[in-house]
DNA sequence: TGAACATATGAACAATTATTCATATATTAT
DNA sequence: ATAATATATGAATAATTGTTCATATGTTCA
């Protein structure tokens, strides 16, 4: 135990927070951006679409390597593909992800 | 190798891409947020400081556990501490945490 | 000074994860 | 159909990481 209002503490704030599996969910999410192949695969996709060998040379990884982390980021809707060919051309699901690239970025640089 | 552009392409995003080493430190940042335990932790102290043992009451986890985590989310400047006695409390370090909390949870809950 | 409490830290262990190699699937062109 | 190319995937491995236990450090109070 601990100091004098420690128990109301811990009810008042236990009773504000989103549940458990939200937050797990959450941490799933940020997970994906945790990682420098998967983040450097983000941004290059930033500019415009792009296929998996393209991405490849890019962050200098083998494609099996770039296949997989693509898999990860497609599962967390990150990314969408669109087959043309024999390429896959991958490109960002959604703005959000470069509005919390930018404010990560934002942090670490100051 | 590739498509047609393929050299042109690689050439010229890999120009217009932060360096290797914003991105890798952006990717630690980042890392902090992909775990449950620290997410909790930081949802937390949204609402006000709090005590290491309040938090570990919180979230439900062993003191240590709690404080090898504060730890990790000290060295990235995520919060900081604050001696009163016995106790330490913890805040958070700033806002753009909150914010890029809020925007990953919007992401999720589409 | 010593007891009691809060927090921090090192070592060990279990679990997760990123990468690579080898290979399978899919598409196009001959 | 076969060859050539692009991508996807399974298995294996190496590395990282979260948690716990045990213990050390720091603080207050008697």
């Amino acid at each position: 135990m601990a100091h004098e209002d420690h128990k109301e503490i811990v009810q008042e704030i236990k009773g504000n927070m989103p549940d458990a599996d939200t937050l797990f969910d959450l941490a799933d999410f940020f997970k994906v951006f945790g990682d420098s192949t998967r983040i450097r695969i983000m941004c290059a996709l930033f500019e415009r679409e792009l296929s998996v060998c393209c991405i490849a040379d890019i962050v200098g990884m083998e494609q099996s390597t770039v296949s997989h982390q693509l898999r990860i980021l497609r599962q967390e809707n990150l990314v969408k593909v669109r087959r043309d060919g024999k390429q896959s051309y991958y490109s960002l699901e959604d703005e959000h992800i470069q509005k919390i690239f930018e404010m990560g970025l934002e942090h670490i640089l100051e």
